[in-house]
DNA sequence: AGGTCTTTGTGAACGTGCGCACAAAGTCGC
DNA sequence: GCGACTTTGTGCGCACGTTCACAAAGACCT
């Protein structure tokens, strides 16, 4: 059984990670006008090791030629259909702050295969408002929104509504959130929940930073010569 | 040697990346007044198992008290500590368009001792407007502004731009890097660069929507009764 | 057609991270 | 003061991810 030539039924998270990268080096080389490209190279657009990137692909099926490399256009489109872009996702952006506005306006994504279905809000001062050609709409009407096949639900609001905001969500019937707000979620099992925090990455950064003060100033530098 | 009572010298990577979470959970409970929490608690709070978080902190020493559990703010004052966040870090945004203005005026990481001292932009249209109450500057300040002490660059700049601009930044003598440019960016091994993409967000969220959506359609539904 | 050369795909070794389960250590009640 | 109880800190086993190194497979030249 599963004789699946793929050899699907798991695909690591961490090489799922990556795809994205992967197709997005590939875009960029295809706009060069670049039909093939090998391991090494492929792996240097994307900022990984050429062993790391054939195991990644390694994982979708073996679509590469040896001794050639491999076909951008194939290669592309297959990540695509991997990654499930092959059908537009409709997007929500909750929570029209600062955050969400640039978000509403960022034109990067709908070239993707994402398309922003609507703008919502809880503030009735900013409820009807036209933001990106789009009209915000109110928290209420998250409910319509999933029953015509909302599949994203990206959360900008303060990390008090937060919440709030995701079990509406989920009990609306959406599946996959992409959290901007400071705070965990609780969800039920079945939601997948991602989380991005600038004030984290900071801290991570500002970690490395005093590390690398720390060996320099003291107790690793070489003995005097 | 080594005899550090903290036994640093090596925090995994992946707990220095819980540890601003379990810092802003700290933080929460503070602010209601709570002085002292289990490991089951900040765990339940920070989304992870208490043995993680456990063995989390025994990275940092033995702060806790058995059968008792952690001083809140000891605990928080300590990763703070751990963090390097004990110091102001200095932050520059470079790129102002929706994104970059968004995050100027983003009150949050301010109060976790990260100051911006500098917006930048390129178009000379927008070089000196003022945003959020700070003028932006020009692109050839960058030398000056990390003479007086930059630690953190933000790129904000569409992907054309971005490779650019981290080249000025690391000229200029800049470490550690946030880059929000969907590219990946060369830089040499001493600089720490961390990326923040929303468009590979959506796309691992799609991956998992695809899954779902295959495994509860076809194959992998239960037999007839 | 055969040999050489390039590049993929992968088996094996290695390191890291995670969760369990428990001993150590301290508190609280009496 | 002592015993029972609570909670931390950690040793161990397992699974996952990464890297190395090489055999298999095809292209290209002659």
């Amino acid at each position: 059984m599963t004789a699946d030539p793929a050899a699907r039924r798991g695909i690591p998270d961490a090489t799922v990670a990556r795809l994205p990268e992967y197709l997005r080096a590939l875009s960029s080389l295809a706009g060069q006008g670049i039909g093939s490209v090998s391991s090494e190279e492929l792996a240097a657009a994307s900022g990984v090791r050429s062993a790391k990137l054939r195991k990644d692909l390694s994982h979708l099926g073996s679509y590469g030629v040896r001794g050639v490399g491999y076909d951008v256009d194939l290669l592309a489109a297959e990540i695509s259909r991997e990654l499930g872009l092959t059908q537009d996702r409709s997007v929500a952006i909750i929570g029209m702050g600062n955050l969400g506005r640039a978000l509403a306006a960022y034109s990067g994504f709908v070239t993707k295969g994402f398309r922003i279905v609507a703008l919502v809000d809880d503030d009735p001062a900013v409820v009807g408002d036209t933001v990106a050609g789009i009209t915000v709409r109110a928290l209420d009407d998250l409910d319509r929104l999933a029953a015509e096949g909302l599949s994203i639900g990206v959360i900008t609001t303060p990390a008090h509504s937060a919440q709030l905001v995701c079990d509406r969500l989920v009990t609306a019937g959406v599946h996959a959130i992409l959290n901007f707000a400071p705070c965990v979620l609780a969800v039920p099992d079945e939601v997948d929940v991602r989380k991005v925090d600038l004030s984290t990455e900071l801290q991570i950064l500002a970690f490395h930073e005093q590390r690398k003060a720390l060996a320099s100033g003291l107790g690793l530098e070489e003995v005097a010569p």
